[in-house]
RNA sequence: GCCUGAGUAGCUCAAUGGUAGAGCAAAUGGCUGUUAACCAUUAGGUUCGGGGUUCAAAUCCCUGCUCAGGCGCCA
């Protein structure tokens, strides 16, 4: 007898097995039944035909609920009918635990969307929601091995912060041994100290925004990675960014193939993701939205209808880069070639997914560094460390933020970016 | 924060001022290859809360709550 999981049946073709999980579905035909297994890495189908069981273990079969914890033994057969082309002919199955006073609430109907989020603890069971975590999963796995393979230490920022990295966005406060203390939005300026240490540095962690933010791309808690490099430039930030966006995609489609079908996904437009991106600064782009047919004046930043003209566009992400000082954050390193643009970028996603990373060089000296957190109300005793980066050692220095969640969404072709994380926060959810 | 819409059975919805209904789920029975299996029967209701109009309100009006979609803010 072996004990493998679903996710490897099909090594054990022909072979006896025995799997522990829960009843995903039965379907039952008076002397023939199928039950669909779920053990957290797959899902299978089990057939219990009558003559091959004991009457009383195919009576079990009968009576199963879903969500039952089960044992089941048997051996692994090809099927061309089974979803997943393998499944098992039950020999035995033994009923582990059922809970038989309420129905499970999760149905194979359709659901409204509040009434999943309250049942997002059992929601997670489900296969689609069970293919995006594992998805997830990958692509979390995959920006760590990128950025280890690229020589970025993980240099973990803190949660705790005494004040805002910038002055406009709303932060949750907390008390802080009678003190206020604030929820990270960004772990940028500590990665500053960390490219000057060791050269290539990131975080890679929560973040909080206490915007009342109500759109499908917002969450008021979401993970992002936060690289910063010292010696390198604007270029540099769209060079490494691409190739981490081409990276996690290549592994996910190399890994994740079966967790893409359960979600529909369409696989030829995510292998059309490679090198080089397209990349055009602000004034191309407001040209290119102007043209469009949606209006926007030149220093005004993009909005909602701009933002998809610029997603739409390309059939792979497209690079935005120096933009208006006055709609980007302080420590953005000017343009020598002209004073009124900054060397910000961001990428935008294809098929409307909008942006997924914003990055920039930042600001290198001393004193101009002073004068534009002067400019933005800085509170300046907080930020002393962040200013003395630039005493000593200073040096041109890039980075870029890449949100985690956003990614997820275009990848596994998700609406809504509340699917992307296990239980998620909005302006109105906090449970479960 | 602004605009728009929704709330009826466990779930998803119907009933346009006149007897609250269907599908799924549950329970019982039937069916040897199902794919959200199917068929039959049974049970299941404070129509979101409060107030008002009316002979009569799920339906119209006021108010509160909850949620969704879009905008703004951003990754």
């Amino acid at each position: 007898m072996q004990y493998p999981t679903i996710e490897n049946i099909k090594k054990f073709h022909e072979k006896e097995v025995s799997l522990k999980g829960w009843i995903k579905n039965v379907r039952s035909s008076g002397k023939i039944a199928f039950i669909i297994l779920r053990d957290g890495t797959g899902f299978l189908q089990c057939v219990a035909v009558k003559n091959e069981m004991s009457e009383e273990n195919y009576s079990l079969v009968k009576d199963l609920l879903y969500e039952d914890t089960v044992e089941v033994s048997g051996v692994v057969k090809s099927s061309p009918k089974a979803p997943g082309g393998y499944e098992i002919l039950l020999s035995s199955i033994k009923v582990l635990y059922s809970y038989k006073k309420e129905e499970y609430p999760i149905q194979k109907k359709e659901h409204g969307v509040d009434f999943l989020l309250n049942h997002r603890h059992l929601w997670l069971r489900s296969s689609k929601q069970f293919a995006i975590m594992r998805i997830r999963d990958e692509i979390i796995k995959s920006i760590r091995d990128f950025m280890y393979d690229n020589e970025f230490l993980l240099l973990d920022s803190p949660i705790f912060t005494p004040t805002a990295p910038e002055g406009t966005t709303t932060l949750f406060a907390t008390d802080y041994f009678g003190s206020d203390a604030y929820l990270s939005q960004s772990g940028q300026l500590y990665q500053e100290a960390g490219a000057l240490a060791f050269r290539r540095a990131y975080c890679f962690g929560p973040t909080f925004r206490a915007e009342k933010s109500k759109t499908k791309r917002h969450l008021t808690e979401f993970w992002m990675v936060e690289p910063e490099m010292a010696f390198a430039d604007l270029d540099d930030v769209m060079d490494m960014s691409e190739k981490l966006v081409c990276y996690i995609v290549k592994r996910v489609l190399e890994r994740r193939g079966e967790e893409l079908k359960i979600l529909e996904r369409d696989i030829s437009k995510l292998e059309k993701i490679t090198s080089p991106f397209h990349r055009m600064t602000y004034d191309e782009a407001v040209k290119l939205i102007n043209e469009s047919g949606v209006k926007m004046e030149w220093g005004e930043d993009f909005g909602a209808e701009q933002d998809s003209v610029l997603s739409n566009h390309f059939d792979k992400p497209v690079f935005i880069h120096r933009f208006p000082k006055k709609i980007k954050p302080f420590y953005m390193e000017i343009d020598p070639e002209n004073p009124e643009l900054v060397l910000g970028v961001d990428m935008y996603a294809p098929e409307g997914y909008g942006e997924l990373v914003g990055g920039s060089q930042r600001m290198f000296d001393l004193d101009n560094l002073v004068k534009e957190a002067k400019k933005s109300n800085l509170d300046e005793e907080a930020y002393r460390w962040y200013i003395e980066l630039r005493k000593w050692g200073s040096c041109p220095h890039a980075g870029f933020g890449l949100g985690v969640e956003r990614t997820i969404s275009w990848i596994t072709g998700v609406e809504h970016i509340r699917t992307t994380i296990p239980f998620p926060r909005t302006i109105n959810r906090l449970y479960p």
